[in-house]
RNA sequence: GGGCUCGUAGCUCAGCUGGUAGAGCACUCGACUUUUAAUCGAGUUGUCCCGGGUUCGAGUCCCGGCGAGCCUACCA
């Protein structure tokens, strides 16, 4: 379900006229906008297609948009009622069969017919294609906590409720033409019409040209490309539907939008349906073209190369607030979208949630927190950063959870699971990340590190299972201390003789984790467990690690 | 052809309405541990792309260049 919007501050309404944040210098032009028209409503509009699933582009745009609706509500105090429409255009003629979908051949066979019409390739109990991935969207929305109103324009169009703006779009239908024509190459301009009409004997979405129209009754006349005939149709009801730029403007002029934004690459198309809402007799939405995100090498992200981040992912390694941060952040800048943004913007989200706390309303007003939590930014208590929870995974090897909450409880006394489940979370993200990306290269022991690992696993086990990383630690030096390799002349050991090389410690690392570097191996082998790392030691001696 | 964004420390970037440059990483040194990691402390690093202009004062505003990248002209 749709979540309720959070009740405003009053001090953050005192002072929205002197913030300077972009989503209130967005919100300002809808409020300018709003006070021209007399409307008593606001509405933001938000485009989804629903040929493919849900990705962070969608995300971006309902979060962005939510963050301008929060400072509109704070810049008119709620006096103007908000809503929020997350669009989906259903009605859209099936184009292509896109290439991550189980049972191609069911979509195979319903090309050109509107996705709300193709049937259910994934299983699920959605009684469409569209409607599987609008409830993926709704799911996701849903997930996030956005307040929403979900449209479907296959709805909207068989219920009648776009009629009259259909009937209106016939009557200027001369006009239309005048503005998209000459934006098109020949061979388009043939057969373009701001009508697609829904072929009543193939289901099919068509592209064909109008031959007749008829203004008083509503009505227009096409050719069958295949039969030859003429065939006449109501453009109401959802007989047809409308091409893409009329229908972004038709949309406009129904639903009555007052802010929509949408990527750069869609600059020219929101110039021409402005123009198109405008000959319908509206005014085109306020809004603004974002910028669209580059990968790890500044290539533009596509989804069929698969570039980029997916929602998912993101999701894998890193808060859902996170994400929020980022997508705050320049939307005018192109900015890389990749793994190595995650841990900063883990980081940097939970500082600005504590600055937070401590803010009077107008520097909240700056604070991106504030914005990704429509006003309301919650109080963590976050006694380890993302990038130390990192370096520890790296750095302890670990397996599960407990072994870094042994090192963290250890840093930080009192801190648990139970009293953190926030960083609790993070210790999760942390440890994925680790397994995910951070590369072992185990080594083989030679013959002297063989005997020294021997060595040490047989003093391990003259130790109890429960013995101190203190313990483990100088049982460790005393076994290196007896072999020649490891002796260090330089240092003097507790009897007087000589002291333990790091390069002993170092061959550990590598031989028994895979890393250059590691934890200090007392601590480590406490946490892990004796019989564990004993067990670890066996498995490099059979050569079962390295390689 | 039209449009957008960017150019600040070795790297990635932050610098809001103009007041003598910052963060993280990296690097150096130190503390702690019988010289490994983590952690903590300290330190170094910059013709703020170039040239003009406005100003007492510009990384910040204006104009003009140069460079990098992207979008768009076929489909939604």
């Amino acid at each position: 379900m749709s979540h309720a919007l959070p009740p405003l501050d009053p001090a953050a309404i005192a002072a929205a006229p002197n913030a300077r944040a972009w989503p209130f210098e967005e919100a300002r032009k809808v409020v300018a906008r709003v006070q021209k028209s007399g409307k008593k409503e606001a509405i933001f509009e938000t485009g989804y297609g629903p040929s493919g699933l849900p990705h962070i582009g969608t995300f971006g745009e309902v979060m962005r948009t939510t963050m301008v609706r929060t400072a509109f509500r704070l810049l008119t105090g709620d006096s103007i009622a908000t809503r929020l429409i997350s669009f989906s255009d259903d009605m859209d003629g099936l184009r292509k069969v896109p290439t991550n979908v189980p049972n191609p051949q069911m979509l195979e066979a319903a090309l050109g017919l509107p996705v709300s019409r193709v049937p259910n390739p994934f299983g699920s109990d959605a009684p469409s294609f569209a409607a599987h991935n609008n409830a993926r969207l709704r799911g996701f929305l849903d997930a996030f906590g956005f307040n929403y109103e979900f449209a479907s324009a296959a709805d909207y169009y068989t219920s009648g409720r776009f009629d009259e703006a259909l009937l209106r779009m016939l009557d200027v239908y001369d006009e239309v033409m005048e503005i998209i024509l000459p934006t098109l190459g020949e061979e388009r301009r043939a057969t373009y019409s701001p009508f697609l009409p829904i072929s009543p004997r193939t289901g099919v979405v068509l592209q064909v040209p109008v031959v007749e129209r008829d203004v008083a009754r509503g009505l227009i006349a096409y050719i069958d490309p295949d039969t030859g005939e003429r065939v006449e149709t109501t453009v109401t009801g959802g007989a047809v539907k409308c091409q893409w730029k009329a229908d972004w403007a038709l949309r406009w002029y129904a639903l009555g939008v007052d802010y929509e934004m949408s990527g750069k690459d869609l600059i020219d198309s929101v110039r021409l349906s402005s123009r198109i809402v405008t000959a319908l007799g509206g005014t085109p939405p306020e809004g603004f073209n974002y910028e669209l995100f580059l990968d790890k090498d500044g290539a533009k992200i596509s989804k069929s190369k698969g570039n980029g981040l997916s929602i998912e992912e993101w999701l894998t390694y890193a808060s859902p607030e996170s994400l929020s941060l980022f997508m705050f952040g320049k939307p005018k800048a192109a900015k890389r979208l990749h793994f190595d943004v995650i841990p900063k913007a883990v980081d940097e989200y939970f500082a600005f949630a504590a600055s937070a706390q401590s803010q009077d309303a107008p520097a909240l007003l700056e604070n991106p927190a504030f914005h990704i939590h429509s006003g309301r930014p919650p109080a963590y208590d976050m006694p380890v950063s993302f990038a130390l929870l990192l370096n520890l995974a790296t750095a302890s090897n670990p397996e599960n959870r407990d072994v870094m909450w042994g090192y963290i409880s250890a840093y930080a006394p009192g801190v648990t699971p139970e009293t953190h489940p926030h960083l609790d979370a993070l210790v999760g993200y942390a440890i994925r990340y680790f397994l995910d990306f951070v590369e072992k290269n185990y080594r083989a022991p030679d013959d002297v590190e063989r005997k020294a690992l021997a060595d040490l696993s047989e003093a391990l086990g003259a130790l109890p299972e429960d013995a101190d990383g203190e313990a483990i630690q100088n049982a460790a030096l005393d076994v290196a201390r007896e072999i020649e390799r490891y002796q260090d002349r330089s240092r003097v050991g507790p009897s007087g003789g000589p002291g333990v090389s790091g390069a002993f410690f170092q061959m550990l690392y590598q031989v028994l984790i895979g890393q250059e570097r590691g934890p200090r191996f007392g601590s480590f082998a406490a946490l892990y467990g004796v019989a564990n790392t004993r067990n670890l030691i066996e498995r490099a001696l059979a050569g079962e690690l390295a390689g």
